[in-house]
DNA sequence: ATTGCGGTTTTTGCCC
DNA sequence: GGGCAAAAACCGCAAT
């Protein structure tokens, strides 16, 4: 009755296992790489640091970033516009 | 979790029907406001604006207030943490 | 200098400040609404109701029923195809 | 001046520096390996597959089961106590 | 016309 | 439990 092997209700399943394995997969190594950044955290308080200030300034230095590259864009949008 | 009201299979109705109605009416009221917005973004592209640089420009200004409270939090961190 | 008061570049200055001003007024006021809703959250949260239930109650109000059919017979088909 | 190398105002600047890059250098690798997932949706989607619902599937592969089966329950409650 | 895409907002999960 | 970072849903636009 099936055309394809393991077709369940019209859905290829092998495939559907596949995707849904890979992204089990990679979600397990971000979590793995989330605990490693709390490790630090933690070894960051052990030395004296008072987290809570950390944290905010890993935020100030990401937000730089991103407004750095927001003018960035901001400025190839003017370009764009402009026709230059 | 468990629900203490009474009623309905445990359920206090009316409180219910209360908070979830008054909810969809803010709702209401901010979608109304969502479409607010895009009237004045559909005037602006009309009078020649380009709304991407726009909304860039509105992001940007959001950021740079962020940024602006951001520093004072971190500010007030750092004298708590020096017990100025 | 120019034909209108301060066109600035080929921009209608003006023009432009009080789109950005009224966008940004009107932000503010969805912000505003936003808070309010997340209170009556918080009440129904002490009243006893489990807020992630009553959020998914909202999003079936709002949906449309044959798509809520269609969703439920392809998570069947998934789930069939997987053995879970 | 100071017993250690560059001691600034009673903090380990060196020390502080190395925990924040080592920080910022797995939330990359984090990012990376979020890419990476997104790229494996995108694969599913042309392969034809509902990626909302495929999601709701590996939400449900995670999910503890009487959680689950706990918030079927209230969920039930709350639609017959709104008679929706 | 329709369908993917980018970006915004909302929701969820997590850590303290 | 409350606040914060990440994920997910939603929406309008564009391009074909």
């Amino acid at each position: 009755m099936a055309a394809k092997p393991k077709d369940v209700g019209g859905i290829a399943a092998d495939r559907l296992r596949s995707i849904v394995e890979r992204i089990e997969r990679l979600e397990e190594e971000k979590k793995a790489l989330a605990g490693d950044i709390r490790d630090i955290f933690q070894e960051a308080k052990s030395a004296g640091f008072d987290t809570k200030v950390l944290r905010q300034v890993l935020r100030l230095r990401r937000m730089d970033q991103a407004a750095l590259q927001e003018q960035d864009t901001l400025l190839d949008l003017y370009r764009r516009a402009l026709e230059v």
